[in-house]
DNA sequence: GTGAACTTACGAAACAATTCGTAGGAGGTT
DNA sequence: AACCTCCTACGAATTGTTTCGTAAGTTCAC
């Protein structure tokens, strides 16, 4: 929980963690490579997801001799921390300023738009 | 609207443009280390907005023996293209999953609400 | 056992963002 | 004029992030 907020290149490894599950340096590599059009190198990963291991960020398991990295967190918790934190900085705390962004930047289906909806009412009735 | 992203520190600066309107270096500096808690020193406020105007974030206004800066964009296009920037990196482009972080991250008021309400209605409407 | 193909660890270069010191000029006041 | 205060410009130090080269170890095939 008191990770620190990923970096950009951080980030686009943790994307690629919850795409896939965990993964060995080399999955990660290719994955960027391919899918996310990359084109780093091999050492380049490895040294980010130590650093994250450091940080808190993932997790490793070692029993393998290529070690296995996942995130350390859920999705939706690191999700949450950078929405937060663009709301704090760019929108002054105002969520359906946000929101309405969010909306008018990339226009939701109506599947989507009726998920949000139900949301809404959820939230309309307080939790007891 | 070919501006590059603004970095932190130069978004703080935008915030407090937003907030405040055109503005000169010590308006902005006393306002970041009043309101925004920052504690940075006057030739680093002055150096940010220089390298902005260079970047054409903000726009200055030399007439004054103290120079005006003010942004150069709308605060809602910045607005967008951070959220475009966030939706793209951490949602894989998945603007309703944004939304319900967004809310479940910090609930909105009822007139909030109201308003996503709003625009999701004109949303099912297409565009004449 | 030797070598090829892989792995991790780690230092350090390269790059980006932030901070500030210092220099010099414009007003103001005395 | 001499002085104090505030301003801009700008180089450069500092700090943070990303990249990669190199070293050294493991595994496997021959």
């Amino acid at each position: 929980m008191a990770t620190p907020k990923p970096t950009e290149a951080e980030l686009s490894i943790l994307s690629v963690l919850w795409e896939n599950g965990p993964s060995t340096v080399r999955d990660v590599l290719d994955t960027l490579n391919t899918q996310h059009k990359k084109d780093v190198g091999y050492t380049t990963v490895l040294k980010l997801l130590q650093i994250m291991t450091d940080k808190g960020l993932v997790v490793r398991d070692e029993t393998q001799r290529s070690h296995i990295y996942k995130s350390a967190r859920p999705q939706t918790s690191i999700q949450k921390q950078l929405v937060s934190d663009l709301l704090e900085r760019a929108f002054a705390g105002s969520t359906s300023r946000l929101v309405l962004q969010a909306l008018s930047a990339q226009p939701a289906s109506k599947q989507e738009r009726d998920e949000i909806r139900a949301l809404l009412d959820k939230l309309e009735k307080p939790p007891s």
